[in-house]
DNA sequence: GTTAGCACTCATTATCTCCGAGTGCTAACG
DNA sequence: CGTTAGCACTCGGAGATAATGAGTGCTAAC
């Protein structure tokens, strides 16, 4: 009855066969279809003494005694360390994805909300953007812009590019030349420095300087303090919930409502991306039970983290039914850290797909797009 | 028989008594529950014959023999028309509501966002929100912020305030001087005019004067174009998809899809609330069969404008089953366009919001703000 | 080791029956 | 005349029961 824990080659195609049926029927997979469909020169007698082995090493289970085999979390793992091997995107629709993120390519929050975008389309299934917020939280640059004679915008660059504006309202009027002045002395002051370094000295100074009241200076002040604050903060991107509704999982509304309610739950899916184990190339792959959650047992998480000079930046996730196209998910979003992460290199220019790994890369059609914005428009 | 087509006092209270049951419960609603819970003094027979005389006149139906009644499209627009009357929304949640909206107030499109959300989960409905992009392209302020050397983010301020950034990559080195130099340069030439009023000519003298080619300036204005574009972008946000579970008429996930997948069209959707009738108060609502569209029979929408100066700024929509709580979606959405229009008025108006860390601006706390809403509505 | 054959299991589906909510109608009542 | 009680009737939905068939495990033969 194979010994130990090792499988043979020919359990291993016969557990891929399960596994390959399963992700596409979502139907429990009999011996007889695992002799037919997937045609190995055997007998389903032979399927199924080979079955019941993968069941008693626990690879398998069956719902009920009539009833085909189901992978079990197990045999996922196996399945998904093992077996599948690696799946290379279409470079046609590798194109079409790099023009998308390209748009969107300004600061770290859009690009990863996109990312997660795109991964839910390509994959079907629901995808977690978690753009982390920048540790540093120096300002790059800094306006005033005047709104009317008693409100202004403030716009607030950090290091990392991301751009939050607030709007002030006074009580008394200002001049907007005093507002454009203000503007040149805080950014002065403010430029470069971690904001938490700024002193009431420093406040005194610019309020001196720009011969206003420190009470009048205040407001801007902490819309300034305001938007470091967001950028500082996580920002959490569910994107594709819809696509839920396209699995047969989810055939009750309770189901589906039970399982939007958890994922809300953005802390628990950060354990569990946490805890799971890296899968080798930086993307970690938690399968139903795993995770130690009651309620995920019946589900998956594929996670990538996007890293930039050694810093992580954020993540996006799949989660869907541990019935899942691993193959699929598991390339996409490898596709998209490539993406990602070869775009911010370039300080957001453009070189166009995929690097190493050998293929796909056919340097040719659209590979030439360095030249500055994407879609080469020429014309103003 | 009832004369033609007016409704007595007691017709109008049974059609009331049926409509709001069949609200609460989404069942047909008996003869026997009506006379019973709504406590009418009168005997089910009579209620039966009163309910045989609304059905003849199109007020109600019944899905078959045997079951209760079912208002018709007909029974629910005299139930919106006249029958129903104005909720006043609880203060304590009106202040909770007001402090979210303000944290929110920067520009139109994220307010709209904001109320979308806040309606959706206040009407446990979906609530599509639409910020019309600004017909009046002309730049209010601009800066160019030195990213790396050879690339920078171009920040664009609109007439409205929306404040959009885009990372533009040149081919050669800038330095961040000449970068802020041409800042305040193409500021100047685009202050205030219409974008579509620069011409060529300008662009070569902003080049000139800020010495550098026009080619290492075009990519800049395209930039700036872009931003401009965005901001006469339409911007819809769909807000509350996940609300749907929670209604009996989605039992199946097929209707719940194919909702889902309906209301992915927001043409249709602008469509039919700019043909359907106003309710006097800038609320318009068209109910089932009423919409024109075959596989919206089954739904209303019940749409509110923003108006800010004049000009339409957008509008949020809430769309469910004709079973819908009319009531409380009129009332929400009512209520949110006399805080969202009141907040414009006042210039965006955050008097110092936020931490209430210390500096505390007199005017601030809530103490003010309970009568500036609706309730007691004096005002405005 | 592989395969054919067979008895057995059990979820799913179809069919039938029964129940009761709700109706419309009629006749009696104030 | 409007209102009410009573009653026969209808028909959807819930449950029980039976038929179906996919899939299994086991045994014996190749």
């Amino acid at each position: 009855m194979a010994k130990n824990d090792e499988l043979d080659e020919r359990k291993l195609l016969i557990l891929k066969a399960i596994i390959d049926d399963y992700i596409e029927s979502s139907e429990p997979v009999g011996s007889r279809t695992v002799a037919k469909k997937y045609d190995m020169g055997l007998s389903s007698a032979t399927i199924r003494n080979e079955m019941a082995d993968l069941e008693e090493m626990g690879y398998i289970s069956s719902p009920h005694t009539s009833a085909g085999r189901v992978p079990s979390t197990k045999g996922y793992r196996t399945y998904v360390d093992k077996i599948l091997e690696p799946v290379s995107k279409d470079p046609a629709l590798a194109n079409d994805i790099i023009t998308k993120l390209e748009e969107k390519m300004s600061d770290y929050g859009k690009a990863i909300k996109a990312c997660a975008e795109i991964v839910s389309q390509l994959t079907n299934y629901i995808a977690i953007g978690v753009s982390h917020g920048s540790t540093d939280n120096s300002v790059k640059a800094l306006q005033l812009v005047p709104v009317d004679e008693s409100s202004a915008l403030v716009i607030v660059v950090t290091e990392d590019n991301s751009v939050k504006s607030k709007l002030v309202t006074l009580d008394e009027k200002i001049a907007p030349e005093v507002l454009i002045e203000m503007s040149g002395i805080i950014n002065r002051y403010f430029y470069g420095k971690p904001a938490n370094t700024v002193t009431l000295m420093t406040l005194n100074r610019i309020a001196e300087e720009a011969g206003i009241s420190r009470s009048a200076l205040l407001p801007f002040v902490d819309a300034i303090f305001d938007c470091i604050n967001e950028c500082g903060k996580d920002e959490i991107y569910t994107e594709g919930t819809a696509q839920l509704l396209r699995h047969p999982e989810f055939d009750s509304i309770e189901k589906a409502r039970d399982f939007i309610e958890m994922i809300q739950d953005g802390e628990m899916i950060e354990k569990i991306v946490s805890s799971s184990e890296d899968l080798g190339n930086g993307l970690t792959v938690s399968i139903g039970t795993e995770n130690g959650y009651d309620g995920m047992s019946d589900f998956s998480i594929v996670s990538v983290k996007f890293e930039v000079d050694g810093t992580c930046i954020g993540s996006v996730s799949v989660v869907g039914p541990t019935r899942m196209d691993y193959a699929n998910v598991i390339s996409s979003l490898e596709f998209m850290k490539r993406m990602l992460e070869k775009k911010s290199l370039e300080g957001g220019g453009s070189r166009l797909i995929g690097d190493g790994s050998g293929k796909d890369e056919k340097g040719g059609s659209g590979a030439e797009v360095p030249d500055t914005n994407g879609d080469g428009d020429g014309n103003a």
